[in-house]
DNA sequence: GCGTTAGCCTAACAAGCGTTAGGGGCGCAC
DNA sequence: GTGCGCCCCTAACGCTTGTTAGGCTAACGC
């Protein structure tokens, strides 16, 4: 058609699979079922990847690939000295964003991870392990400028937050609570501020390094 | 261990099928390797259940029911009089402690659920609604008591518990942090405060770092 | 013109699935 | 003893799975 033709029916097949994936689970995500979302036979599948593990391992990388890459966009964005409460509120809100956006993918790599055979989810670790190095900064961050308790376990803080984030896939909805609000919640749970009303005044100066 | 014998067979069919689910997924929890598991041959479950998904919606309730009763057991057994923070302590210890130690089924309700059919999740719903009522009514008390800023929406207070918690499933492993260590940190991140052992009722400012 | 390639098809394969049919052995009630 | 019910077995059913083989059509370079 019109659209270029190179690459078309290799991206349709991981949309595909992605949605599977992530609404019915490995087992229901069959090569049959994917092609026939595409609009082609099974054995056409075959054509573009070599086994369905393939597909499933590329939608998994995909999945958190597109969520790392956000968070590092907005952070990017933000002026050299941006606080990290800024930084924070930014990555917030860029995973909510990017999983909501490219739910599928990451709902497959969130949800469709447990369902995943063994050999296909190994490989997948490495890069869920990248974007947890980056989320083990900001939280250093945090504690550095004193936005949350040094005392607290810098681990129990990544873990609750990356487990709120992934979470959230379960239950976002677009009509309830916005993302902002969302990320507003989680950034003011974990930073420990006073209401909106009493923070825009700063009740107590708070010591800015850098 | 000292089981009815008349059940035996039964609870042994539910604690492999809960192994499986949870580790391999609803695909890979067929019914000859939960039979292989309790050493018999799969037509002999089918004295016992009348249908695989039977086993696996019987698994997926116990796995919320488990978690449900030990948190209901733990808050029932504080003084009338226990302060919000504390019995936000004694849940979060409850909830960590049965997802440890009947990891297995557990494990099969929160990362199995996804790779289940529709039909065997929709049943499920209804156990995980009652136990999420639960901790609305503790986020209610902590905003109530003033531990937690009230202008903080509270579904976005609860849903980041429940993900919090529900996610220790796939990172804690014996060995690393132990449970009274993540309890106690998740609880300081939420509450904004010291422990309760050494602050009760001190509005003693917060340590600052550096 | 011709040859090659990409992309899709039909048809079929072996393997594995959940499930059912029917039978054998054992222990308890009578 | 006889009968009955429980528990497990072997064998097979119909179906779906991932995958392969081989052939058709249209588009391109030469």
């Amino acid at each position: 058609m019109s659209a270029p033709a190179a690459g078309r029916a290799r991206s349709e097949i991981l949309d595909a699979a992605a949605v599977l994936l992530g609404r019915d689970g490995y087992q229901a995500a069959t090569v049959r079922a994917i092609a026939a979302r595409v609009g082609i036979k099974a054995a056409s599948i075959y054509h573009h990847f070599p086994s369905k593990d393939a597909i499933v391992q590329a939608v998994l990388d995909r999945g958190v690939a597109v969520v790392h890459e956000a968070v590092v966009a907005a952070l990017a964005a933000l002026p050299a000295d941006a606080s990290a409460e800024l930084r924070l509120r930014a990555a917030l809100r860029a995973h909510l964003g990017a999983s909501l956006e490219h739910g599928a993918y990451t709902y497959a790599a969130v949800r469709g991870f447990g369902s995943v055979p063994a050999a296909v989810r190994a490989p997948n670790r490495g890069v869920r392990r990248a974007y947890e190095d980056l989320w083990r900064g900001i939280v250093a961050e945090l504690q550095a400028e004193g936005l949350v308790d040094p005392a607290i376990s810098p681990d129990g803080i990544r873990l609750l937050l990356l487990g709120a984030l992934n979470w959230a896939n379960e239950w976002y909805r677009p009509g309830g609570l916005s993302l902002d609000a969302v990320a507003d919640s989680f950034a003011r749970i974990v930073t420990q501020r006073q209401p909106a009303a009493t923070a825009t005044s700063a009740p107590s100066p708070r010591i800015r390094p850098l």
